[in-house]
DNA sequence: TTGAAAGCGCTAACAG
DNA sequence: CTGTTAGCGCTTTCAA
């Protein structure tokens, strides 16, 4: 098909209501400087006629689009998923549209340089600003306001969100300590990822805190994805003396502990106490403790930051940290003698 | 923050290769007849100063811009997420990038009107083809490419994908029947859905085949969400005489009925056997049976079928069915003697 | 209160 | 092989 330039334009509708083009832009626009008369005819015009202004045009023209632009790393993931939904729940009550752009599966190692593609392609034309989620890159060659959820790094000066993910470590391990738990076992996330890091050091400092010596054997690499996962813990689960508890850094490591336990005939919680970080949605169904880290809110948090930063408004900081929150939705064992129950 | 309009453009690059505007944007589009020497200087440059082509810009000149658009009613919607996941996997296959434009939470009534508009907005701009989930219109004024994956109602003459639905329906029913279940619930969808009244439909169905009278009381509405459905189900289970299968007919709904039986201390599947339409990916914890839509199928089939559309190849079939299938992932429990067991 | 005209950054003839 | 030129649909001065 060779598409037709046939869409009814701006032009269009002056001709139809017998006057200039640049006053059918003013009413577009709600200039006031419009007779009340002109004003209605072209209204009903352009009603009737089902003008809608190009997009592309517009924001050529103009150096105002209201469009806000996300940029996710993969839509497969439900973490992006968690901080678009709170994204668009901040867009609705604005003036902003949102349009979000994926960056597909793009292998690893390309996919520094395809995000600094996207956002410039966003933000150099149809955006009036861009959030972009798990950024690789921690700087951005762009005039337009930027703002990042969780990027891979951290980096001050850059306008950002991050969980707070040191201490929602702590915070799920002091949890597990208090049940009595001493064999908590570790499946770690993406070891180049700022808030995997984070996540295997809170768990170190609350065991040495404890004074608890720190044993390699229970840590293992779920790679924040569930089928390496699910092998992590069965390694985990198989040892001499297995953990009476799992600290699993991401909501997919911990399904993986739980396929894992199912596999080989463990219940959860009554063999084992598992917790996991991120919003794990299937918690309600099959007994997990969570550390949410309100994603969503993530999500809204960078817009109103965008949003400020696109009207000049001034920010308090550059960078948020988000509170992260245990969650008991399931259930942990409280631990006796060194044996769950 | 008064933006400025400072990103590098295609003049700079010119200036700076000492070449004219026409023949970086010759080496941009791949042409062929630009000397080797040229192109690679050029192309040196605009890697260099990092320069990305308006997309503004470039689709106001072009008609083609290898984007596709996708319109979603609801993020917050799993359906329209499995959708969209399919989507991307069909774009990351293609030389299109994909481009999601959400409706936000708008009131019903006006979703509609916004739909329109979204899809103009695109269309009319910047998308050379736009896909468009749980549309409520049957109908678009529009040149370029639309596909709609499962519309609210049915038209035979614009591009749609659907899942089969009344097959499906008869096909949860029979798996039921044939286990021996007589007393089967329904817990029914957004009544002015046509998806919801092919299931619906289904179900009546399945029973009149069977000879089992069709019984008012076992039905009872669900609206497609999940805090309707957990209410709904609890009103079936609370019956004289309680079904001992439920037909869910969509996910929400099917986690609804697992909810409801949960509080009133039923276990399923022992003592309710549960199945449910849609994409359900707590089955895998909380042994429920689905018809799986392969809703992410539907949103790859749509795409291929608008990718087709915008080259003017020929289309089969307007309109496709997507057939659904059952999935056993947990377990339904065979029934005897009118008892579960 | 309105119209004419310039130009946003780019592509695609048409000339050379 | 490369440059010149004419718009794409719109907003925004500047004049009337």
């Amino acid at each position: 098909m060779q598409p037709k330039r046939n869409a009814v334009k701006i032009q269009d509708v002056a001709r139809e209501a017998g006057v200039s083009v640049s006053t059918v832009s003013r009413v577009l626009n709600g200039k006031v400087d419009v007779a009340k008369e002109t004003q209605d005819r072209v209204l009903g015009l352009i009603e009737k006629m089902g003008y809608t202004s190009s997009l592309a045009a517009r924001s050529m023209r103009s150096l105002r689009t209201n469009l806000i632009g996300l940029v996710m790393p993969d839509v497969e993931h439900p973490f992006s998923i968690e901080v678009m939904k709170g994204v668009n729940r901040a867009i609705t009550e604005s003036p902003y549209d949102l349009l979000v752009y994926t960056t597909g599966n793009v292998r690893k190692d390309s996919a520094a340089n395809h995000e600094q593609r996207f956002v410039a392609q966003l933000n150099n034309s149809i955006t009036d600003g861009v959030i972009i989620v798990a950024s690789a890159n921690s700087e951005f060659f762009q005039e337009k306001p930027i703002v990042s959820v969780d990027p891979h790094s951290y980096n001050p000066n850059f306008p950002s969100i991050y969980g707070t993910n040191y201490a929602g470590a702590i915070d799920a391990m002091e949890y597990l300590l208090e049940l009595g738990h001493r064999r908590i076992g570790f499946i770690a996330g993406r070891p180049e990822l700022e808030s995997a890091k984070q996540r295997f050091r809170g768990y170190q400092d609350a065991l040495s805190k404890w004074e608890i010596t720190f044993d390699e054997s229970l840590v293992v690499n779920g790679d924040f994805a569930m089928p390496p996962s699910v092998l992590a813990a069965r390694q985990l689960l198989l040892l001499p003396e297995r953990p009476t508890a799992i600290f699993a850094a991401n909501d997919q490591s911990a399904l993986g502990a739980f396929v894992a336990a199912k596999d080989l005939g463990l219940e959860i919680p009554n063999d084992l106490s598992v917790i996991g970080f991120d919003n794990i949605t299937e918690a309600n169904y099959i007994n997990l403790t969570t550390v949410d880290q309100f994603l969503s809110d993530m999500g809204s948090t960078a817009t109103h930051m965008l949003i400020k930063i696109i009207n000049g408004e001034p920010l308090q900081d550059k960078v948020k940290q988000f509170q992260t929150k245990l969650v008991v939705r399931g259930s942990c064992q409280r631990l006796h003698n060194n044996r769950i129950g």
